[in-house]
DNA sequence: TTGACAATCGAACATATGTTCGATTATAAT
DNA sequence: ATTATAATCGAACATATGTTCGATTGTCAA
């Protein structure tokens, strides 16, 4: 016969996981326990230090006992954003689609660019993805053979958005501006003296992503 | 009538630098003076502490007194370099010059880029600048207006490298993959479309960096 | 209402950790 | 050799900080 149900985390332990944060990223060390039980108004060690035992069974932090200022966040404090790289984008694939669910390797350098957090938009982070070019076919869109792409996943799009869009009945992956009028789509190349492409209503159109940030690296690449 | 010349920082000093640096990567705080102490194999705390005054005397540390692991690089560790945007890069414009003696500031958030570190080459971060992409002169070179281009400070370049090339005679600023032969240059475009350049030997050709990265932000500019 | 457990408190405790200081040894300039 | 100062040591000290535990209060389910 269970009493009380277990609560999961409250407010308090986000404030907590929000002080740590916060704490370090001002000292660049972790705060005491006491000092966190200022920050909640929280007098007892005793109780603080429940709180935290519970953090790490929820594994949102990480302890090491018996150590002055041995917490932190299991996701350290960190000025990049790791973004997994699904796969390749080029014109005859369809773009991969990413899961939120699922956990990328991002711990694995091969499959993830690291962004530095300050060239990215403030919301969604974690949803973002990034595709690696292959071949000349997004050439229009200013982008390259072995650039990295990040996106954004989203459905739908504003005018004058650059997105990632599946046509299925030519069977083709692109890179452009994106409009719509009445008559359908107008989907521009970045590159300005290249021709737009009109796509009727009638013919449809899978918005995958759209493009956030461009990175290339060039490393002696003859060409 | 001065007796000893105070030395500088010695070996043991970059030791503990290096130890506080590896430390706080592995552990996310910093370490005890004894946990200093053992990695220099010094017993006395005193001694310890004795070399973190000179430290801190010299800036290359800060402390925080009466504070537990209350010791940090005064550079914080951090994963991401910070690149100052010296100016505009443009085809009528000469290069600005990257000099490293003079500190640019990075501090605003509006003259520098930051740049994960996973991302770059590991040798000479610090003397790393980039140029903010104006207008479309650059499109030859699949870089696009608002582009950051990072460059490398260098004056001669190999055969297959990307670099920015000032014209003095055209007065003219450019992007290309470079190739020398007996007739003089060849400058080519990331175009592969596009007519690479012959520049003869006659010509005077200044070469102000390589470019090391090319990075695009997008947002929602309509073109 | 009552039992069971969560939440909270307060105080005592153990020790991890920075600080201080006097003494000793090493080094270089005179 | 002498001397002033740097370098080093060791031990005592003060306190910052994590840990433990018993007691009290709050809240839900039976």
């Amino acid at each position: 016969m269970m009493a009380r149900k277990p609560k999961g985390l409250t407010e308090v332990h986000y404030k907590i996981l929000h002080f740590l944060e916060e704490y370090q990223r001002e000292h660049h060390y972790p705060p005491t326990i006491r000092e966190i039980g200022k920050h909640i108004n929280v007098e007892s060690t005793s109780q603080i230090n429940y709180y935290l035992d519970q953090l790490e069974r929820h594994g949102r932090i990480e302890r090491d006992r018996n150590v002055s200022r041995g917490v932190r966040l299991a996701r350290p404090v960190s000025d990049v954003v790791r973004i997994p790289i699904l796969g390749p984008i080029a014109a005859g694939i369809p773009i991969p689609v990413f899961d939120p669910g699922v956990s990328y390797l991002t711990d694995d350098e091969a499959f993830a660019v690291e962004i530095a957090s300050s060239l990215l938009p403030a919301a969604d982070r974690e949803k973002l993805f990034a595709l690696e070019v292959q071949g000349d076919s997004m050439i229009d869109a200013m982008i390259n053979n072995g650039d990295i792409v990040v996106l954004k996943p989203v459905n739908e799009a504003h005018n004058g958005e650059m997105v990632a869009i599946w046509l299925p009945e030519r069977e083709e992956t692109t890179l452009k501006y994106f409009y719509r009028d009445k008559d359908g789509y107008l989907l521009k190349p970045a590159n300005p003296s290249m021709q737009p492409i009109r796509i009727p209503k009638s013919e449809p159109l899978e918005i995958k992503g759209k493009v956030v940030m461009v990175v290339r690296r060039i490393e002696n690449v003859a060409v």
